[in-house]
DNA sequence: CATGAATGAGCATTCATTCAT
DNA sequence: TATGAATGAATGCTCATTCAT
């Protein structure tokens, strides 16, 4: 009864379930078939092998997540404000379980020599939206010269994916959200010394 | 014909040099024993388990690399010597390979909840360190009112695993090398606009 | 290609077989796979465990014994039929070689915190059967006020057990032969001295 | 310091514990010696293999409680007295671990080829002392004729061995002890029918 | 005499994957 | 399309035993 790409959704929604859960090593065909509800044999029938699919999973969680970044940081245009967006995306991310899949299957697959470059790619487009970013921030201020957008866009998704690590790490202790609260007071010194005669969003 | 404490200190290179190459999947009891050229009942006759020799490797090339970090770190004060220095240790760490090993066991084990909160307790010293540098820097600036130090040392910290992750993702894109470069300008400005009286090491 | 049971059943048939065959210490998942001429992951698809086979295989075979030691000892109200009927029902055990497996199960199992209890509760019914026969061969004789029922029906499974071990020993002497020899003098006195009008079994 | 038959006895003694408190499988030369607080390699010095060493245990603690049992039944003549040395007797055995030991080490090694028989070798004794009480009492009396002693001192030893195993397999119930309640009035009631004139032991 | 480091074979178990149905 | 039975290799780990010291 379901087409072909509506059992694809399922077997991926389960991978990713299961990696959020889980974790990347725990992420067996067995396990993710045990929580879609059907049998290993389904995942080989849509997918090449698990590879296959636990990057079918990166591309979907990655272009909805990717999308809703976008969308939401679009018109953005004070260091204050965009801080406020993060926030808020971040804590969907937390919600939907994405963060955690993803940071488990970027860092177990980070020796896999199969999945590894093809994971890279998957990570290109959130280089490409936080270079934006950036550009539009530092455009026309004192740091345009002096802070590099491509390697800050680096350092920004490196420090997204180590806060995740560091997360599942410690349970308990949620470092991203006493991040977020101490960067505040920087960002509006940002908006202050450096910041465009826009208020922030319009919308 | 070794000693207790020499071989225990073989199998650690051994498993270290496995993280390091073939990822924290790949290293397993017997990956490991290959790489040293034992039998793996030695890993089980000084180890009382996998994980207790992986906790034990980190712990010994953390206390190495700490000593050195330290001792290099003790008296930089302008943000371009200190710069300077990051970028040779950091050099040392991957010719030696341990930032890789270490990448590899913390990425890997983050949903393990045996050696995660384990592995946060190796990690505290680094978070001490580099507490107490940003601190030292931040002091008697006009920074030190909004970027509070703890927070900034879990970023610098989190900032520092994410680049090893996205390094061994895409081996051949050295990201850290080009972000030191890209950091010379900022870590200038911040001499310039911030700096203490004093005028760096005085080595 | 086989039905889930059909297999169930062969690798619990090889489980018997080795138990029987190499006894308790022997029965590994590879010497079960090796005479049933199977994979070893058999056994771990269609049960949960080798505790859990073992159990699955004390039950079958018990079960059918059971079905077995019921019909035949239905009706017998003399010893000297009892013993005859005893004996050949014995013979039966031997031959399919239930008896040994389930000696080696039952004595080495016998420190296993898990198999233990678990056993105990399959041999139960047969302390019933005993016990229902020992009273019904006891009513109405002196005897009946003498020797308990349950404490005879324990005391009679253990003397069975405690044969089987003593035979596995030392495989040459049929120590049970010659005792049901041997026991024939007293159940024909039993008869005489004690018995009830019966002239046997009514079927 | 310690001579070489008090090194011995030690790891008898080791072996033995470990018999009797972990059971059969958990015997291994590493458990033993952990439980003796001495080097594995010091059971391959005094012992050619580990069968050697649990046979020695076997014929030590054998030896023992043998000369126990036949100095308290020496001069038992009346079967309600003999009762209550047997469950005196008993009651040591359980005591000092004896019987859990013994019941181990037969019931786990009765399918080795090589344990076996020797096992066998070590009970003989048991079946001699058996006979002859059995003898002792059934001289001159009715049952004579009717129960031979070979036979029903097989039946006893038997019955000993799978009461203990019956007892390891379900800790809380003690078989044993309302087998020895149970079985008073059916010695008074022999006493009465068939006891001698004599009075008890001559000596 | 005794130690304790080391070995290699074996253990129970789980894996990704295939394939007849 | 989907199932679920089956495989063979790999996993972590324990074992009896040897042997240099």
């Amino acid at each position: 009864m379901s087409s072909r790409t509506a059992t694809r959704e399922r077997v991926v929604r389960a991978a990713l379930r299961t990696l959020a859960g889980d974790g990347f090593a725990a992420t067996s065909a067995r396990a993710i078939a045990r929580r879609g509800g059907f049998a290993p044999g389904v995942i080989y029938y849509h997918f090449e092998d698990l590879d296959d699919l636990l990057l079918a999973a990166l591309e979907w969680t990655s272009e909805l997540r990717l999308a809703r970044y976008r969308e939401e940081l679009a018109g953005v245009t004070s260091a204050a404000e965009l801080l406020r967006r993060l926030r808020a995306l971040y804590a969907e991310d937390l919600a939907e379980g994405h963060v955690a899949a993803v940071q488990a299957l970027v860092a177990g697959a980070a020796s896999s020599p199969r999945l590894g470059p093809a994971i890279v790619e998957r990570l290109r487009p959130w280089l490409a939206l936080t270079e934006e970013v950036a550009r539009r921030f530092l455009a026309g201020t004192a740091l345009e010269s002096v802070v590099p957008a491509p390697e800050l866009s680096v350092a920004v998704v490196a420090l997204y994916l180590g806060l995740e690590t560091l997360t599942h790490l410690d349970r308990e202790r949620s470092g991203a959200a006493s991040l977020f609260a101490a960067a505040e007071p920087a960002a509006a010194l940002f908006d202050g010394l450096l910041g465009h005669t826009q208020g922030g969003s319009t919308e």
